[in-house]
DNA sequence: ATGTCCCAACTTTTGGGA
């Protein structure tokens, strides 16, 4: 089983790359981030084309979330139901292949010193508790934009970055609360020494510098980590006409 | 160089967000 994160920045501008991605790589599931349409406009039928099921979570101008999947796509579940879901339509999940899948674009945060800072903080907390109702057996794996670099060897240069979101210290200790709940950030099991980046700025010619960061995360509980056998950033999908500023996100699970 | 891309709107240029 594969399967996939991507944040594409748009899906309105995005599904003809998206179209020819999952041509490419034919993810099981693939999760999408930002795309900035309403439910109506979702492209369910275009998608049903290509063999993908599929539940969005959108809202218009700003985030969206969704799911594709070719395996299956039970009891769908749009938002927290509680009130994180303020912060935007950043959460949407269903049951694909057996696996419980999150598709999250956790916010921004801003600035350390903006409200949406603190709200960042709150909703990875809230993440953190839905994912402790899971049971040790359950294969649940909550994949997306996380806006959050893990480690200082998941940037290209963490000096450069002194006083910015994405690698603060806070930040890092919300994200620590999913792996106290048992999740492995699985991708770092394939590439421990780290310098692989899932996002580089559109300024400044940022993705031909390398000046990049891994913000794009696969979280997956202990059950299914157990199944994980590769995973890699597919840096392509970075390059070429109207490309998205993330690259997707793929790990592979042996049946 | 805060240098790009994407969205929306009292749309042909500007402002917000990432």
């Amino acid at each position: 089983m594969r399967i996939a994160t991507w944040n594409v920045n748009s899906l309105n501008v995005r599904l003809p790359r998206v179209e020819e991605w999952v041509a490419l790589h034919s993810p099981d599931v693939l999760c999408l981030q930002e795309t900035k349409q309403t439910n109506e406009k979702f492209p369910t039928k275009a998608l049903e084309a290509l063999g993908y099921d599929s539940i969005h979570n959108g809202e218009g101008r700003w985030n969206g979330v969704a799911i594709l999947s070719s395996v299956g796509l039970e009891s769908p579940a749009s938002g927290f139901g509680s009130k994180e879901d303020e912060f935007g339509a950043r959460l949407v999940a269903a049951t694909c292949g057996g696996v419980r899948i999150m598709s999250a674009y956790v916010p921004n945060g801003r600035s350390l010193d903006s409200e949406h800072f603190q709200s960042k903080l709150q909703w990875l907390a809230r993440l953190g508790e839905v994912l402790k109702e899971f049971g040790d057996s359950d294969e649940v794996a909550v994949l997306g934009d996380f806006n959050v670099a893990p480690v200082d060897a998941d940037v290209w240069d963490i000096g450069a970055l002194e006083g910015m979101t994405h690698v603060s210290a806070e930040e890092r200790a919300a994200l620590e609360v999913l792996a106290e709940a048992g999740y492995d950030d699985i991708f770092r099991r394939f590439h421990p020494d780290g310098g692989v980046y899932s996002w580089w700025d559109y300024r400044d010619g940022a993705f031909h510098k390398g000046h990049g960061m891994r913000i794009d995360l696969v979280m997956t509980s202990a059950a299914l980590s157990k199944r994980a056998k590769d995973a890699f950033v597919d840096r392509d999908a970075r390059k070429g006409v109207k490309p998205s500023d993330h690259a997707p996100v793929v790990v592979d699970f042996s049946d």
